[in-house]
DNA sequence: CCCTGATTCGC
DNA sequence: GCGAATCAGG
């Protein structure tokens, strides 16, 4: 594949979008990520400015400096949600298997589920949505970069863990970090 | 380990 | 000009 006019149009755009190199590469087709990247700073264009505008100079050309290149290091994920089923689904079930006498199953400390919290609908429905296309892993099955939410009951054999690959050094997928580290809401109601 | 972009350098 | 290999982070 070659960069005709078109491949280059889409590489500008997206590359202005944020996107990122290998999800433009992906994109395009025929090209790895290292060759967009390539282009990109051929074009001249290693700078996902943009937004804001102002700012025109400041290209002193400094060689002596071994970071010419600030890192915006920010990703607008602008991800036109289609309209997803109606699914009121399957919010994570606490799933308590209390044995008889409440047993934790011990090992790593389960997700705090946040059981009726107030969580973004769109989290859930994202979550809901994961756990189609979870793993499906066992307890023995989950590394360290496999997202250790749970989810079923225990005691039954609809028990898994998702599976997917976390996000970071967090336990959890994207989507399962999603509701796991939700900002305490409305705590004050303390009614006593 | 996964990912990101940045740079180099033979082609 | 191109992009794989490599480098440098997160």
């Amino acid at each position: 594949m070659s960069w005709t006019d078109e491949r280059v149009e889409i590489l500008k755009k997206m590359w202005g979008e944020g996107q990122s190199a290998s999800q433009i590469a992906k994109e395009l087709g025929g090209v790895t990520r290292n060759a967009v990247i390539g282009k990109v700073h051929r074009l001249g264009l290693s700078n996902r400015a943009g937004s804001g505008g102002a700012k025109a100079d400041a290209k002193p050309k400094a060689e002596a400096k071994p970071k010419p290149a600030p890192k915006p290091k920010a990703e607008p994920k602008a991800k036109p949600m289609p309209e997803m089923k109606t699914e009121p689904a399957v919010p994570p079930r606490p799933a308590g298997a209390t044995n008889r006498k409440a047993i934790i199953p011990a090992g790593q400390p389960l997700p705090p589920q946040p059981s009726a919290n107030e969580i973004s609908p769109e989290a859930l429905a994202k979550v809901n949505e994961v756990e189609k296309k979870a793993k499906k892993l066992s307890l023995m099955e989950l590394t360290e970069r496999t997202c250790k939410w749970p989810v079923g009951d225990p005691a039954t054999e609809h028990f898994w863990f998702c599976g997917l690959p976390v996000q970071s050094g967090k336990p959890y997928c994207e989507a399962h970090v999603g509701v796991a580290f939700q900002p305490m809401s409305s705590r004050r109601d303390r009614r006593r």
